[in-house]
DNA sequence: GCCGCCAACTGGCTTAAGCCAGCTTCGATG
DNA sequence: CATCGAAGCTGGCTTAAGCCAGTTGGCGGC
């Protein structure tokens, strides 16, 4: 109570002064950071120190290093939210776009979709739960992959139950590796009557890092995404990926009950 | 191509080591790692080598240190979800429920919510934007903080125009400082017509770190939650900051448009 | 039986020095 | 004039040693 200022270490303090100067504005961004070996001698302390300090700014997403060139400053781009009609009958049925696209050209960026595979594998437990399958029922596996000017931006990897697409064109991998799929269900007698959506958010994996091209100490939003048919059943299921830094969600529902 | 195993430095190594025994299973929920003079001993490294190790696991959320007494395994608790009917009548209308008491109770947790402060402020630029308000004009700001079993899960700041509450019961700052305030507008002549919500992560603040005494490596959801009227005009902002590894969002929606 | 202290653990953080690897620039060489 | 390469910057990561600050448990004294 008597001192207001906290006793903070020495990295700590830098970390601070650095960030300090990126919210008045001094640093902007793109900018570069003093190097380590700078931070140390300003502030008469070991390379280390400065080395902790800017891995701070790093882990709090406010700064990220290139090695061999340098720490810059990199603020929060706009987000690119996922608009509240991304699922509208419209967004489905416009030819080949996926509500992404949809998105990302409104953005005025160009947007890239990728299916980098089409499978048939056992599914994860929460999508198994979520399909109401018993323990063995097979699942077909499409990753998709986003772009927004050749920068990926989102991962989603949908699993439909084998018995849905049984017998019918959806039932051939190839189809299934073009386009969205969203707009196809009504045919195979699967129209969409509600989707139920479970969001969370987390530090992405190795694997994401690596895939999404992310700069450390940025999370990933996670988007387990249910189609139900008339019945509520769930007959889709899709978990979506993206980088929070970029990517942000858009919620507009009436008030009743 | 030709070497699968890509070369790690030892503090990803054993990082990796540790990683791989909490994923078998071999080390579970709660159970204590070797300490920090124990891994540098047994891989043969210094002690900063295997500090910086069980740093990385931290940084990913897998374990939390505590000062003193070691470095713990901290799995992912089942996620408390805010489930899909958490704006319904009902939820407004339960007598001092707020939805999130709802939620947690629902789980079997003690509910707790705590007004910190109900003052009179300029709003930052994002709510004075979705309010609708030219610069200068003023709002009255409402912070809540909500807890389950004493544990702080999220803080709730809330902004509603001046204009909105003046003359009114609400006006008194005593009197928003209870109990749920979404229940009241209709009495004020805004009912409630459409609740917009927008979601993103990020890496939270020290001050959040602090006040939600959350472990290092764990992202925070925020949901900025604006209230319209039958004509679409914003009255209140809500900016919800929660802990990502015990809350979620569920929305459930039908299809049409 | 209780209390308080102390020893032996834990993590937190720093110093100082060094080697490695990536990037940039500039100048010498063809 | 183009190209190649070395110098000098950058971050990446490690070692070895040390001091500080929490936590725990046991041992002694009351």
């Amino acid at each position: 109570m008597s001192d207001q200022r906290e006793r903070q270490p020495p990295s700590r303090r830098i970390a601070e002064k650095l960030r300090a100067a990126i919210m008045r504005g001094d640093l902007g961004d793109g900018d570069q950071l003093p190097s380590e070996r700078d931070l140390a001698a300003r502030y008469a302390t070991a390379r280390n120190t400065a080395r902790e300090a800017l891995g701070i700014l790093q882990a709090e997403g406010l700064a990220q290093a290139q090695h061999g060139r340098g720490v810059f400053v990199r603020l929060r781009r706009p987000l690119m939210r996922m608009g509240r009609d991304r699922y509208s009958r419209r967004a489905r049925n416009e030819t080949g776009l996926s509500p992404f696209r949809i998105e990302v050209e409104r953005q005025g960026r160009t947007p890239h979709t990728e299916c980098r595979s089409v499978t048939t594998v056992q599914p994860p437990a929460d999508v198994a739960q979520r399909l109401g399958l018993d323990a063995g029922q097979e699942v077909i596996r499409r990753e998709n992959w986003y772009f927004a000017d050749d920068e990926p931006m989102q991962v989603g990897v949908t699993y439909i139950p084998t018995a849905v697409v049984e017998g019918s064109p959806l039932a051939s991998e190839k189809k299934l590796g073009r386009g969205s799929i969203y707009q196809r269900f009504e045919d195979l007698g699967y129209p969409i009557a509600r989707i139920r959506e479970e969001v969370s958010a987390r530090m992405p994996t190795p694997e994401e890092v690596k895939g999404l091209s992310m700069p450390p100490g940025v999370p990933v939003i996670e988007l387990l995404h249910t189609s139900l048919d008339g019945d509520g059943r769930a007959f889709e299921v899709t978990r979506f990926v993206m980088r929070a830094d970029v990517n942000g969600l858009d919620y507009d529902m009436p008030v009743e009950d």
